[in-house]
DNA sequence: ATTAGCACTCTAAGGTCGAGAGTGCTAATT
DNA sequence: AATTAGCACTCTCGACCTTAGAGTGCTAAT
């Protein structure tokens, strides 16, 4: 074993008890765990170099080590086992299991952050498929009531989307018939975001073009405007978070709360591109958010009949399984997407 | 003043500086708060009398008095204000503003779990309107692809409800129609309840009634089972409740978020049937839940064209505001009603 | 290069103490 | 008879101290 191979055993191994015990690991522990047949001194040694490097830090002097963002980063990016699964054929047909019930997409979602918060003791968080690329395969009005008219938007992917208007007037089914109608003639194959665009942009054209159908057109533009970013994230369970000792001081608690329900934060982290089947680790203060610098967050996307959409996250204190989140997101990932493609 | 009028002032006193102040409350304060006329030591002997009918009880010998749940119930029974509305005409018009950008059905559930929230600074929850004794108006099916029916299901109360149904054979859109008209002319008017069990009691005979259309039938069996009890719950903002003094011992956090995220427990409580407009409050051990006896919950129902739907609550500590929390709540059910019924 | 040995440091838990808050009782006052 | 002043008593809370022991880092030996 060369003198390189024993600092990464030796990092690990503090990366690995730390995880595992929630305290400063010793070097008296390290070679209890690992049956290393090297002395504490020697241990004490290397712990003291991997500090002066960066990769450790102590909470006191006479404290043990523990890993610094730097430590974990290296943990995740060098010596973390990703091929092996850590996930228990258990676990595995539970997720299975509870996917054979949901019926509609919300809550697919739903069930997909409560699973990953269950199978990673942190919080789950899915981000719903984005379909503003999809293309208008077929709309539907269905009128719920004189005031009220429930538009249908299909898409490519058999994806849909949904959005309640408001009218004024009664418009009978003949005239919604029509304009669906007109609407697919117009831009049937072409993407939502164009779709959208054509419709605020040139409105006033099928306005004229199509007179006879009057004021139906203004509300048109109304539901065809997709900019509110209609993004939808879904949060799992927050009770296993509550159990992990880093929240014991409920000032750490408030700051995650705070954090987690301004959705913006959450879906800024997790739109952001990450390649193909990759994983996204990010830790600490890589996250450039003061108030979470103990927390990771751990995003993988999932594909929708082949093409990248949502993703799902872990979200928890940097001490955290990265290991058993990567294989839980993976597997997850795996099975929304066959679900969603089936 | 008589002796009786004294001694209400005083509850009244202990109630209202303990939700305010959240520590024991004294003779002293009592008297330098309400500028009363008479001296602490009176103060004392009637706080003395309060305790020994059970009203108040000392967390310690030498200290204040805090309500006990009989003196909160006597509290919201006799002494609480209820016209009064303890809004500001900000407040209300925060509602309103955010009612007025919210678009479909799910957004406003959402919008106003998040209103109560912020308006009281406990959790705010509410139940998604019970469609099951409105009455079926219209049905529609929309293909999203060769394998997946979306249905929606209008009733006469202009709700709808979604399912997505997976078939393994392609249906072709003259046969959803045709299955659709069929649909309607068998069970329009009647209500969905109705509508359920007829569907899965006879099944068979309306697949053999009308059995070109064969296998079709055999789904709608699992489409129209609304026995799961599809009951949406919306919970709001965590945050706020995490900043009550009574949850600074991690402990009763843990106790309180296993309850919440264990819907049932939720929705138990919040179907209780509840005389109309009427508020329903239930305090501490009257919940009958011994992890969740230091929490009150009050419930509130809305309307929705003139009949009682679903229900609005606050869930929080014993010592919450009682007054505003109720003020709060019969604002926004009014609200809430207006828009679902307009 | 590794290790034994040991002095040193710091935490965490327990114990003591005094100040202060608030009561309950008694005796005096209205 | 109801109210009040006065005061002893009780309990908490924070400050301070002490000690055990966990763990380190250094030095000198292997």
């Amino acid at each position: 074993m060369s003198i390189n191979d024993r600092i990464n055993t030796i990092l690990n191994a503090v990366v690995h008890l730390y995880i595992t015990k929630a305290e400063p690991v010793s070097s008296e522990m390290i070679v209890a765990y690992y049956g290393l047949s090297i002395s504490t001194a020697t241990v004490r040694n290397d712990l003291q170099l991997l500090e002066k490097q960066g990769f450790l830090m102590k909470p006191h002097t006479s404290a043990g080590r523990i890993p610094t963002d730097k430590g974990y980063r290296y943990y995740v990016d060098q010596l973390m086992e990703k091929e092996v699964v850590h996930l228990s054929e258990e676990e595995k047909e539970e997720v299975r299991e509870q996917y054979k019930i949901v019926r509609d997409y919300n809550e697919i979602m739903k069930v997909t952050s409560i699973l990953i918060s269950r199978l990673t003791h942190n919080l789950g968080v899915v981000l719903a498929p984005n379909m503003i690329k999809d293309t208008l395969k077929d709309i539907h009005f269905v009128t719920l009531d004189n005031q009220r008219i429930l538009v249908t938007l299909v898409t490519n992917s058999g994806l849909f989307f949904q959005k309640m208007m408001k009218v004024n007037c009664t418009i009978s089914d003949e005239n919604l018939e029509a304009i669906s109608q007109i609407i697919k003639k117009e831009f049937y194959g072409k993407s939502l975001e164009v779709v959208n665009d054509e419709m605020l942009n040139q409105i006033y054209h099928y306005y004229f073009k199509y007179q006879t159908l009057d004021s139906i057109w203004k509300l048109m533009e109304e539901c065809f405007d997709f900019t509110e970013d209609e993004t939808r994230l879904f949060l799992g369970n927050r009770s296993y978070i509550l159990k992990q000792p880093e929240f014991k001081e409920i000032e750490k608690l408030n700051y995650f709360f705070d954090f987690i329900e301004e959705e913006e934060n959450l879906i800024k982290i997790m739109r952001k591109p990450i390649l193909e089947n990759q994983i996204d680790i990010i830790i600490g203060s890589e996250l450039g958010q003061d108030v979470m610098e103990d927390c990771s967050v751990i995003t993988r996307q999932y594909l929708l009949k082949g093409k990248l959409r949502g993703a799902i996250s872990v979200l928890g204190p940097t001490r955290m399984n990265y290991s058993k989140s990567v294989s839980v997101l993976d597997f997850i990932a795996e099975q929304l997407s066959e679900i969603l493609s089936e």
